[in-house]
DNA sequence: AAGCCGGGGGA
DNA sequence: TCCCCAGGCTT
């Protein structure tokens, strides 16, 4: 049946027919490859076959076998599913697939028909470079390969559109033939199944997850079993209530052995957030001590909660200062202080202004300043500003 | 290595 | 809201 060839290397040759190549060889040195130590997955032949052997026979019982581009399988049919289901789910994906294949039945069609044409059918599906890029390797299938998709891996990778995994899915769905993937589903089973660190999308562990599926997968019905990794990954080890107890590789699942399936795959590192920064009047009446605050408004940050007076610079803080007394300066510093939001780092830039008494008073009383005595309770404080008020009463008494 | 593409769905 | 989804390509 399939030249399987297990363990097979993964180089690439550089490819002339791909328009946009520009895939390099790894060719790494030293560094990177030497900082990172971790461990490399070495599967015993008897762990691999027993995990096979259960992927298939769960895939027997209970593997997705109806989808559209299971009937009549064949490498365009696999090809055209494949692309369309690049970070798409299979759900939305069925009615695009129906319609393109009723218009686009074979490789020869598609690539005579205009971008046009093409690109209508993918309106809604999103990322239209996978359209355009179909419709450019279509052509070339026909001009280099007699109007048949390539049979391996190699050839495969080299048309605009597809990588290793969609590459490994077509030998081996839609050929026949051996070969691994590595999708969101796979990655997930497998990053839970062996405790995984670390975010999938870092080259060393992907890296270490193509390993582990080409250990994996087995020399006979690879199709079988790459399809059946999916499905587990889309049906049972789903990513936040996976379904262990269906799962027919849960009795050698590292994540459930150490009770916390979910824990793994570890998440993407949250984008770094913006640094802002501001400046707080801390006005203290020289006699009493007292503070002045400021009610926030209701929305915003912060809104309701009484804060010191706020400024973007430091210059309207001064200004502020000035205003309320014209002997404040100079200001004494006092931060400044770190404060994280969800979506922001704040460094607050607090400065001293002591005022008199006579100033203080001339202050307007409204309903959003007050003088603020060590032990009242206006109301909530922001957290930062109730901290540096704990901190300068003591520093008072 | 990080950013980009995109619309949809789940938590 | 944020994150993820049968990824691949560009910078």
């Amino acid at each position: 049946m399939s030249p399987t060839v297990k363990n097979q290397p993964t180089r690439r040759s550089p490819a002339p027919a791909k328009e946009v190549p520009a895939k390099e060889a790894p060719a790494q040195i030293g560094n990177a490859q030497i900082e990172d130590n971790r461990v490399l997955p070495a599967l015993s032949a008897a762990q691999r076959k027993r995990f096979a052997k259960a992927v298939l026979s769960w895939f027997d019982d209970f593997g997705r076998k109806n989808l559209p581009w299971q009937q009549d399988a064949s490498p365009y049919r696999v090809w055209i599913s494949e692309i369309m289901l690049q970070q798409t789910q299979v759900t939305t994906v069925i009615p695009y697939y129906q319609r393109f294949m009723q218009s686009f039945p074979t490789v020869a069609v598609l690539a005579k028909a205009s971008q046009d044409d093409v690109l209508d059918h993918w309106t809604g599906l999103g990322y239209y470079a996978r359209g355009r890029n179909l419709h450019n390797s279509a052509q070339v299938i026909v001009e280099q390969y007699g109007g048949e998709l390539p049979t391996t891996v190699d050839e495969l990778e080299r048309l605009p559109g597809i990588g290793r995994s969609t590459a490994g899915a077509i030998v081996s769905l839609g050929v026949g033939n051996w070969a691994p993937i590595l999708d969101g589903n796979v990655k997930r089973v497998l990053c839970r199944h062996y405790t995984v660190d670390g975010w999938y999308g870092q080259t060393a562990v992907q890296k270490q997850l193509w390993q582990l599926s080409e250990q994996l997968t087995p020399a006979n019905r690879a199709g079988n079993f790459n399809q059946a990794m999916m499905d587990v990954g889309a049906t049972v080890c789903t990513r936040s209530n996976p379904n262990c107890s269906a799962c027919p590789v849960s009795k050698t699942c590292r994540a459930l052995a150490r009770g916390k399936p979910t824990d793994w795959p570890h998440r993407k590192p949250s984008k770094e957030k913006p640094k802002r920064q501001c400046w707080m009047l801390v006005a203290i009446d020289k006699s009493s001590g007292e503070v002045l605050l400021e009610k926030r408004p209701q929305t915003g940050i912060w809104g309701g909660l009484w804060s010191l007076p706020q400024y973007d610079s430091v210059g309207e803080l001064g200004d502020a200062a000035n205003l309320l007394d014209g002997n404040v300066v100079p200001l004494e510093k006092l931060g400044p202080i770190e404060h994280t939001f969800t979506h922001f780092h704040l460094t607050i830039h607090p400065l001293i202004a002591r005022i008199s008494r006579q100033s203080r008073d001339a202050i307007m009383d409204t309903e959003q300043l007050v003088w603020y005595k060590h032990g009242d309770t206006p109301g909530g404080f922001a957290a930062p500003v109730a901290k540096l008020l704990d901190k300068l009463m003591q520093s008072l008494v």
